[in-house]
DNA sequence: AAGTTTTGTGAACAAATGTGCAAGTCTGCA
DNA sequence: TGCAGACTTGCACATTTGTTCACAAAACTT
């Protein structure tokens, strides 16, 4: 076989590395001409896009949302469900487990919300090179006592033999000087070291956890979201433009507080659902957001 | 990053491999997967076409032919000139020094004709790594002297640095016994045993070279293209089929004879010319060729 | 023509990729 | 529950591919 021109010769190659699944060695055999320029026409080939690739499926939809996420809201962790069925507990619980795989963290930090709790069918152990050096934190106070079912703090705790360290008080106190008890103090001056939190997010309205659950009065509630509030994360409201804001409740309630909450280095927000469009994009236009675990239509609103 | 099923999986890798141009380890990185894993998920995506390559330049034409012409005609060496216009000169040197340098042949065998006399202006010291036990032998008798302008045995002799084994003596001589001649007998007992032969082709009627140089009278070419003679090589006729013919010729030409043609290893005919159609195609059936140095237009005419 | 830059080349090395294997995981079945 | 078999995984190694470098040929300059 004899050649006539440079530009023949790199459709040769390129047709009988691609097509034909030969070796650039075999090639180079072939045609008489070293390995290395085979390696070389071939870069050529593709530079002058006389060798395209094409890939037959599209991205999924999640991971395109994902990826935007991550660029918009400059966020470390973004991930998407799939299926608005799909369980966000499965995926926070992933993104935790990964997370503490590769970061190693310190301290864990746990939010006290009906969403976060979703991780609770997925945690098992062994899935963690266990970090006994790990500790795993209560963000706020809990509803009854210190292994309550909406906590989950303790089972991550256990999944990943780390030690658990609770806030054993009600997260809305009565009497605001219980938060002077050193173990509370103690145990709340940790919970604002965690170098990663996960935590669900609150809307106002009826749909409002707090509302249900009698933690806030209908008026108050009202009163909140007539001076612009739009949301809450750990008991602590913010406005629409994700600015924290004060409330008549602030001295009775036991978690971090905001200057604790903006420091967090990864703060995660496990959120999902039309009511929980406007805090989060309150939130993640505050900033003080690092993480998200949402869903498709979630993430779709969140973009528009 | 969070992953939900394996055909994603395959189809995101894919994007970032070939669109994005990460390396299997950064990807691995990327998603937290192994690289092996990486590498198993684009094979996949390859034998399950979820990747394609597209080349946007078709193969060139001489190219196709080259590949058709050894395929169909168990070619060993097949070389077509990309424009009719180019000199087969030019290829028919460099496939015979790129023969010289893989093969280290003994022997080398020339014919006398004009189209093997085109690679005269190709041929120059230093191309081919010399090879002194190699010799170069003339196939047939030349016209005049030794060292004629038609006979290139003798440049391709020098070029290579190789040993010239001549055939002092007219092709066609009037006195048979002088084939006798020790000289002559031992040259062409020599000539026989070349690895490899270039050689031109002859048609019949009125565009023969025999013909125009007088060397055979226009009644004995109608009294053997009568007898279904359809060309010659080194003067040794054949009919359509590529059969040896016998001519009253035969024992005034001095050339190797028709067993000694089959006998030998690498047969290349340089030919190109409408006129060469007929007898390539007889040759080519025949059997006894095995390399082929043509023009795109006769390549086609020869497929056709 | 002699020198100078540019271009192209292959050998040697470095990086990236593919594969056999052993160990681990999952699944279906008793 | 326990077990066999199919499948998956990552490691270590083999192969393949990309890059650097030194040199030589070609083009250009003086």
């Amino acid at each position: 076989m004899t050649f006539k021109d440079h530009d023949d010769l790199v459709t040769i190659v390129a047709w009988m590395y691609y097509m034909d699944g030969l070796t650039q060695e075999k090639i180079a055999q072939e045609i008489g001409i070293s390995r290395t320029k085979v390696s070389r026409l071939l870069s050529e080939a593709h530079e002058k896009g006389i060798v395209q690739f094409r890939i037959t499926k599209s991205l999924p939809e999640y991971y395109l949302l994902e990826r935007e996420l991550k660029h918009r809201f400059n966020l470390k962790i973004a991930v998407v469900a799939p299926q608005n069925g799909d369980s966000l507990g499965q995926f926070a619980a992933e993104s935790l487990f990964k997370f503490i795989n590769e970061q190693k963290p310190r301290r864990v930090g746990l939010g006290w919300s009906t969403t976060v709790s979703l991780m609770a069918p997925y945690l098992s152990k062994g899935i963690v090179q266990t970090c006994q050096r790990c500790s795993v934190h209560d963000l706020t106070g809990s509803f009854i006592g210190q292994r309550n079912p909406y906590s989950i703090s303790w089972r991550v705790a256990d999944a990943i033999d780390a030690r658990y360290v609770p806030l054993p008080v009600p997260v809305l106190v009565e009497n605001p000087t219980l938060k002077e008890e050193s173990t509370i103090s103690n145990a709340l001056k940790e919970a604002e070291k965690v170098d990663i939190a996960f935590v669900g997010m609150g809307c106002m309205g009826t749909k409002s956890t707090l509302l249900k659950t009698g933690l806030v009065s209908k008026e108050m509630m009202n009163d909140l979201e007539m001076k612009g509030c739009v949301g809450e994360v750990l008991m602590r409201f913010f406005d629409k433009e994700g600015r924290p804001m004060k409330s008549p409740l602030d001295d009775r309630i036991v978690s971090i507080d905001w200057p604790a909450i903006k420091n967090i280095p990864v703060f995660v927000v496990i959120a999902a659902g039309e009511e929980k469009v406007a805090p989060l994009r309150a939130a993640l236009f505050g900033g003080w957001v690092s993480g998200l675990i949402t869903d498709v239509q979630t993430a779709k609103r969140l973009l528009e």
